[in-house]
DNA sequence: AATATCACG
DNA sequence: ACGTACGTGATATTT
């Protein structure tokens, strides 16, 4: 044996507790589909393989505490108080994560009656020794007193988001700390340490601890020399609490002669990426690490039955036989292999996927003979029958093939959506292992991933519709979400027409301004920079002109709007920086932005996202069209360019208030309900009898508190997001909200219980069934358990709204059609409905809307719909 | 890839 | 003591 095997290898000590707490309170929370929370064990490999790369060691071990949390000495009762108990969400992840390192074959340590500090600081002597170079890696500062010129200790610290790790050797932790690391010890002795229940000498904190140390070097030092400790408060209380220094320092030392049983031969890094660790990772859903097992997924035995089809007479036997299957998965194959990645939207197909029973997936490949066009209108005759058609995205698909029978077609996108609206990004892969127990390698070739997609879609409708019925939400899907699939794919395909020479004016009128502004922010700055850069304009503001400055963030100064409109006033400067902003947004984002997506038609073609938002809402797209300006009249007037083709008018509905409406409904409470069935301006009703005043007298600061309130109740009320709205104490806030709820008692008793509701079962549901799971109610951190409670409360009113226009929707569209009118949807923007209406259909479109909006759903309180029209969304509005 | 800002409901 | 209003998406800058 080679008496000095171990020189100059390095080996890698973790202290286990530690990193776990960091990676905990660092890492949004996750669960993995059994419910178990992942997000310290997540944040724990990540910091691992990161420090594993930087540092290539040949050894590693994990430190444990036996009893999480050990309290350093349980002798002193005294000082444990200030230690909490570990969140449970954190400690169902200790055994796991130690079961991971075990499947990795990495080296665990831990002992009864020694804490991870004493293992780790024993072991990285005896490291030293031998002559190996050691690396600690911790959360805790105190184990810095373990530096040495070969012992690096390492500290990972979050900041903004990411993990950045700051390392020791000894001579760093004197320039740091300006002690060596031996003396740290006693440095932390006098100062004490409430969380490691290190009482300390009173009244010296970390300035005097430090002084006396790095001028007398110990403890003992300094007390033989008391009599000249400065300041006297210090040496008053040195001498009275000296034996208190020394049990802090006896607390404080990390036992570096610990005996335990240990050789540095178990800790050899071996293959981490063995089987048993890739089936942990894949358990606790850790997608993004599996890529770095090289392990041989077992192909699945459905494998065998994958048949490539590439003779036509066979293609058309495997179409006819799917013709007559109960449901038939399809699957697309884009041939990305000859397209530039900026074009793969235009990429054709290589292959299609189709598959209707255990031995029936093929893989139909276009070549000469089958063409692409004859594949699709394949699948197109394939809607025709009476087979279920199942595929991933529907409208998608309808961009190449058409659908002959709607209600006969099942998207297992829109499934999974439903099933569970918090994901954000569905993938086959995911869906095949989540609900199918079917695990595909990612790194298969194309023909295999589509026969795998087709076969998942195929098996995905029996299973999601099984979801769906056991969820209660069969109705909701089947009623409202496919149908919209439709419906929304029509809207795109329709897109909206825009005025493009007029658009393309309105920003170079901005860049005019943009420029004058820029010279005249420059002249008053004295200084030329990039306005547009936060931390530049920062420094500017702040530093240079030596403005007051309110917040700051963790980078810099903040100059949010609301900062600078403060500001605004007394500086000029400010005032055309918010200008320089506005100007600036309007031409990027809107004048520039919207001309990129002009297609030859002169429209634009956005995308609505059916399976993006938590509460059911639509989303838009590549361009957002739902986020058009027009609270500020200059952003507004880019409405202008959006107008309908010739021979047509924009007729515009939108509903008026609907979520205060849904909510009156769903609460029950008798005062609202009554409020709407009265009157029109509901705020200034609020006003009147949350303020005890006749309507008539209604203030118009009254009617604007009680508007934001509630605006604040459907977002789930807090006094301190009030203050803010309203530029009030969270006192008068409160009171205000208080005397809401005195007034809408039945508001007060349904938020509540919605909040319970949530609690209770993990999620909330629309009066439709939509479910929005929460899982930060059941969170032990306060601000995101109040997150949750807000959540609970606003996402079955906004879902609702959203269900209702989705209703309002199908049937608008649908009465459109069965009519043969030419007009259609062009746009939704949540409560709105703009519809590109030709000039003779005005009337019955209007007469439509109003139909099919103000009756989508059957409240105790009128829903209404305010209509315009106009020849430009302008006008229309 | 993350952050800050700002547009909408 | 904590430190927020609910839901989105696009842009420019910076890492």
């Amino acid at each position: 044996m080679n008496e000095r095997q171990y020189e100059n290898q390095k080996i890698l000590l973790i202290d286990g507790h530690s990193i776990l707490n960091r990676a905990f309170y660092g890492i949004p929370d996750l669960t993995n589909a059994e419910g178990l929370h992942t997000n310290a064990i997540y944040g724990f490999l990540n910091i691992l393989f990161k420090v594993l790369e930087e540092e290539k060691p040949e050894y590693l071990t994990v430190a444990f505490d036996v009893h999480a949390p050990t309290f350093r000495h349980e002798m002193f009762e005294d000082y444990k108080g200030t230690r909490k108990p570990m969140a449970e969400e954190l400690r169902q992840q200790v055994p796991v994560m130690k079961e991971v390192l075990q499947a990795m074959g990495i080296r665990i340590v831990e002992q009864a009656g020694l804490e991870a500090d004493d293992l780790i600081g024993t072991l990285s002597k005896r490291g030293e020794k031998e002559g190996m170079n050691v690396v600690v890696l911790s959360g805790d500062r105190d184990l810095l007193q373990l530096a040495t010129e070969k012992v690096k200790i390492r500290i990972p610290k979050t900041k903004q988001g990411r993990t950045e790790v700051e390392d020791y050797l000894a001579a760093d932790v004197k320039e740091k700390y300006q002690v060596t690391p031996q003396e740290f010890i006693d440095v932390k002795a006098l100062m004490g340490d409430s969380s490691d229940n290190i009482p300390g000498v009173p009244s010296i904190g970390e300035k005097t601890a430090t002084k006396i140390i790095v001028e007398y070097g110990s403890i003992e030092n300094a007390y033989s020399h008391v009599e000249e400790l400065k300041p006297p408060r210090a040496a008053k209380a040195l001498k009275e609490h000296y034996d208190m220094a020394q049990m802090s320092k006896a607390l404080a030392t990390i036992n570096v002669d610990a005996d335990f049983p240990y050789e540095f031969s178990e800790g050899k890094i071996g293959n981490l990426y063995t089987q048993e660790a890739y089936e942990y990772f894949q358990r606790l859903q850790f997608k993004n690490l599996l890529g770095r097992f090289d392990v041989e997924s077992p192909a699945n035995q459905i494998e065998d039955q994958f048949r490539e089809i590439t003779k036509e007479e066979e293609a058309e036997a495997v179409f006819e036989k799917a013709a007559g299957a109960p449901c038939v998965g399809i699957a697309f194959e884009k041939d990305t292999e000859n397209v530039l990645p900026l074009f793969k939207d235009q990429a054709g197909l290589s292959g299609i996927g189709v598959a209707f029973g255990e031995d029936q997936i093929y893989n139909i490949r276009t070549s000469d003979t089958m063409t692409e066009t004859y594949l699709l209108e394949k699948v197109t005759s394939l809607t025709e029958s009476r087979a279920v058609i199942s595929m991933f995205d529907v409208k998608a698909a309808m961009k190449q093939i058409q659908i002959r029978k709607p209600e006969n077609t099942f998207d297992v996108h829109v499934a999974a959506y439903l099933l569970n609206p918090l994901k954000s990004a569905y993938e086959t892969d995911d869906i095949a292992h989540e609900y199918l127990d079917l695990n595909i390698d990612e790194k298969l070739p194309a023909e295999k991933k589509t026969c795998y997609e087709a076969y998942t879609m195929f098996r995905a409708e029996k299973v999601l519709r099984e979801k769906l019925r056991e969820y209660e939400m069969e109705a909701l899907f089947d009623e409202i979400e496919m149908p919209l699939v439709f419906t929304l794919s029509d809207m795109e395909k329709a897109g909206v027409r825009i005025a493009a020479d007029q658009l393309k004016m309105y920003g170079s009128e901005l860049g005019d301004k943009i420029e004058e502004l820029e010279k005249e922010i420059y002249d008053l700055a004295q200084e030329t920079f990039n306005i547009n850069s936060p931390k530049q304009l920062g420094v500017v503001l702040f530093e240079h002109l030596e403005l007051p400055h309110g917040k700051k963030t963790k980078t810099g100064y903040s100059t949010a709007a609301d900062i600078l409109e403060k500001l605004a006033p007394d500086y000029p400067i400010v005032s055309k920086i918010l200008e320089y902003r506005q100007l600036a947004k309007l031409k990027s984002t809107y004048a520039d932005g919207l001309a990129n997506f002009i297609s030859d038609d002169g429209r634009i073609h956005g995308t609505f996202n059916q399976t993006v938002t938590a509460t059911g809402r639509i989303s838009s797209t590549e361009p957002n069209l739902q986020n058009i300006p027009i609270r500020m009249e200059l952003g507004r007037l880019i409405r202008k360019v959006f107008i309908p083709e010739e021979g047509y008018v924009f007729v515009d509905a939108d509903y008026s208030q609907i979520e205060l409406r849904i909510l009156a409904h769903c609460s029950g409470d008798e005062a609202l309900i009554h409020a709407y069935q009265e009157a029109q301006d509901i705020h200034r009703i609020t006003a009147s009898q949350v303020f005890h005043t006749p309507f008539e007298e209604v203030t118009d600061l009254q009617r604007r508190n009680a508007k934001a309130v509630n605006f604040g109740i459907v977002y789930g009320i807090s006094s301190f997001g009030l203050s803010q709205d309203l530029s009030i104490t969270r006192k008068e806030a409160g009171e205000y909200i208080d005397r809401y709820f005195e007034t809408y008692p039945g508001v007060k008793a349904y938020l509540d219980g919605e909040v319970a509701f949530g609690k209770e079962n993990g999620y909330v549901k629309t009066m439709f069934g939509r479910r929005r799971p929460i899982p930060e109610l059941s969170s032990s951190n306060f601000m995101q358990r109040s997150f949750g409670e807000r959540v609970a409360m606003n996402s079955p009113i906004q879902g609702a709204a959203a269900d209702i226009m989705k209703i309002a929707m199908i049937r608008v569209g649908r009465a459109l059609r069965s009519r043969g009118l030419k007009s259609r949807i062009v746009i939704q923007v949540h409560d709105e409905l703009l519809i590109e209406t030709k000039k003779e259909e005005v009337e019955i479109v209007k007469q439509i809307l109003k139909e099919e909006m103000e009756h989508a759903a059957d409240l105790r309180v009128p829903l209404i719909a305010d209509m315009s029209q106009g020849s430009s969304w302008y006008e229309a509005k």
